[in-house]
This record gives C-alpha cells, structure tokens and sequence, in this order.
DNA sequence: CTTTTCGTGTAGTAAATACGACACATGACG
DNA sequence: CGTCATGTGTCGTATTTACTACACGAAAAG
C-alpha cells in the first residue's frame, strides 16, 4: 500500500473526524445507523463531499435548512411540494432568478 | 362551564389524539419536549391547526417534505437558501408560477 | 522475522426520545 | 352536599440515538 492511500484508511480518517475506527468501519459498511448530523458533515467535509448530499444519503437534512423552514412553514411547505415534481432546470431558473434579484 | 368547551377539555382532545391527559397537559405547559411528529400532526388535526405550522411551533419539519429534500439534495439546498431572505411575496410568486406550469 | 498498521467483531453505555400509569386537590353540576 | 370531571404533579420505562473501548487475526512494512 502506498503512502497516499493510507491518507485514506479507515484510522487515518477516522481520527481526523474525530471517530473511532470501528465505528467508521461500520458506518461505511452500513452495519450501524448514519452519524449524527455534526459527525456527517465532518466525514464529508474530510472526503471532499458535499455535505448535504451526504446529509441526504444519511437520511437526514440539515438543521439550517430546517430553520429556514421553520420560521415560514405555511410558505416553505407549499414551496417545496410545488417543485417536488419539476424538473431540474426549472428548479435551477428560479434559483438564478431569485439571485438576480427579481423580486 | 358550557359543553361546547368541554368538547376541548385536556381529557376529551387527549383521547381523540390517543395520548394520555396528564402528557398533553405537559405539552399545552411546555413542560415536556413536543411529542413526535405523528402525534403533533394528530393534535393540529384536532385543534384545526395547520400541521407544517404545529410542526413548526414544535421545532420540526414534516418527514415527507425532508423526503423531497433528499431526492435532490443540492438543488433543495441551494433553492431554500436562496429563499431564506426573500420576502412572503417574492416566495408566493415563484410558487403561483410554477403552479401555472410556467416549465 | 518482527513490528506496525489494517479492517473489523463484540460488548457496553450515556443521553435523548416519547410516551403511559396513578394519584390527588380543586372546582363545577345536579 | 355528594359526585363527577378537570388539570396536573410524580414516577417509571421501553426504544432509539450515537457513540466508545477493547481485542483479534491478517496483511503490509521494514
């Protein structure tokens, strides 16, 4: 094994998280339920992921996301069950509208 | 006292949710953390509340808006935060818009 | 060949979640 | 005045969450 893999081994990353190695071992093999979210983005950020992806294969969505939510829920909810069937790019053109400033 | 307002006795509305008295006393008081989302969903049903909105006042999001979220993690993520300072009308127009098929 | 590093199996646990069961004083109703 | 419903205080608990700690055999490094 080279150098540049060990960067990558479950104890090298796994101290760098912040976990132990068997915990990691067993979350990679889905043994075990997701981490929680702070030990999630933390993976992710350690593996050059996104961590609302990762949040999102863990099953989870971030608690910033949920406050945004929760401060308008009537508005949000209906929001996000609109678009729960739009396409992509229809998704992303109202992103770019938004941040221009249309409103 | 009138039977009008008994119909929304702790004990009458506790046994329509299907949870004990004494633990929706506790929750009416804010003495106990919210209960689950099944029985704040049952309880705003109840009392004629919006779910999203109780929900919400219990400090949660609606598993099955979180499941839209995690189908497209990034373009949800990116989406909400950009809404997160836009004003209720801004928000309202995206939704009409998107409604009229507008994509 | 020895030492180190690897992944992983086993066992345990502190804290949070989400309630139920019972009892009791107080006040309303007939 | 007795009964009945009301809100609430106390105690207990099953389940889930989110991990740690230790140990062990296999493989790689030196």
């Amino acid at each position: 094994m080279r150098q540049d893999d060990r960067r990558y081994s479950v104890r090298q990353v796994a101290r760098r998280v912040g976990i132990e190695p068997a915990y990691l071992s067993k979350i990679e093999r889905g043994e075990v339920a997701p981490p929680s979210e702070a030990t999630t983005v933390r993976l992710a950020k350690e593996l050059g992921e996104d961590p609302d992806v990762m949040l999102a294969l863990a099953g989870k969505v971030s608690a910033d996301l949920q406050a945004i939510i929760r401060r308008r829920p009537c508005l949000f909810a209906e929001l996000i069950r609109q678009m729960k069937e739009a396409p992509d790019e229809a998704v992303l053109r109202v992103v770019r509208e938004v941040r221009e400033g249309n409103w």
